[in-house]
DNA sequence: TTTAAGTTAGTGAATATTCACTATATTTGC
DNA sequence: GCAAATATAGTGAATATTCACTAACTTAAA
């Protein structure tokens, strides 16, 4: 459990990365914001990767949450895939902070136990849709002459894609709008 | 043009991204790896944002030669889009140097004039693409019931998701034939 | 003789982290 | 019930290290 102190450390962080970078993640700043001082932030986590830890661990939490909601869902599978996949860009959409973490992947590389836990994440969240994805095969509510791993590939990599898209180009046009566009085309991909 | 040390020194930097992290691309480092001084550097390139906008311009340069071969092509837009897709997967294979480059998009993104340069990469090769699948729908080889964007879009980040997971898994598996597979998937996708 | 390309030896600023110390609660022993 | 002991959360100052970059000098070639 996370003291209410490690959770403004870690939610300031998360703000941090998002409007200034992660490479402006740095403990001088975070304590000035938080208005402590750059000590005070050791009182509550050991190291700055201590810190980025739990970012991601909240980040899984949120995902684990999110596939939960989606398995108790009744109906077809594709309305699951639609589902998980208008509430991820709901998500993104309301917080574009969260983007900007997630995709910081290439910066936790440095650090083995960050670049395991992003790995681990992005496993389980892949792994999720391949098990919608055979499902819906096995039903025939799903096209079955592609893989079920070739077509998880494309729908997340779609997903990526146009979250990536959209915070590169400063959050001009609508997500949710052309969210919306991409998961129709994804839906007769997958069913014809 | 750039001088043989020029060259040298994005070669080298590149290597560096790629082995240790974008991170730890520094002057020491790279001058240490060179065999030259630290001000050494300085005689060629003025300063290290010059050194990434040099090694960003190489990219779309080769990414330029690339998408012209493409255009000499005879035959099939579907076989045009597959060519590109081994090409590039094919590249990343040989030289997973790049991929790491071609991934730092979000370090990149705290320099103005670094981040609309991979901005205008990104375009243009999805452009190209979006190009591909509008002249394949005109002649009715794609199918038309789904936007070009939106075929584009999906393309495009399945071959992004496809490297960069290949990137973060140590590349363990084998790209090439994951990446066979998936351009069968997506081929079948574009014309059913 | 000029100039390009190198050198050594520095710069200030930033980095994560540690130090010794303090004010304020909270818990414990009598 | 209350003093003593302890825990919690903070402080300013300092640590070693790294960063991009610079000033001034040297060398070698054209």
């Amino acid at each position: 459990m996370l003291t209410e102190r490690q959770e403004e450390i870690i939610n300031k962080s998360i703000e941090i990365i998002a409007t200034q970078g992660i490479q402006r993640l740095t403990i001088k700043n975070l304590s000035k914001e938080i208005g402590i001082s750059e000590p005070a932030i050791y009182r509550h986590f050991e190291s700055k990767t201590d810190i980025l830890l739990a970012i991601l661990q909240n980040f899984q939490e949120v995902s684990l949450y999110m596939e939960k909601a989606v398995r108790d869902i009744k109906g077809s599978v594709i309305g699951k895939i639609e589902f998980i996949f208008s509430k991820i860009i709901e998500i993104f959409s309301q917080e574009p902070s969260h983007i900007s973490v997630i995709f910081s992947e290439e910066i936790f590389k440095n650090e083995v136990v960050l670049k395991e836990k992003i790995v681990e994440i992005m496993s389980s969240k892949q792994q999720f849709i391949e098990n919608l994805i055979v499902e819906g095969q096995r039903n025939s509510e799903i096209r079955d002459d592609i893989d079920y791993k070739t077509l998880a590939l494309i729908v997340v990599g779609a997903l990526r894609f146009i979250v990536k898209q959209w915070d590169l180009k400063n959050q001009h046009n609508n997500l949710i709008e052309e969210g919306k566009e991409l998961i129709e085309g994804l839906k007769l991909i997958l069913t014809t």
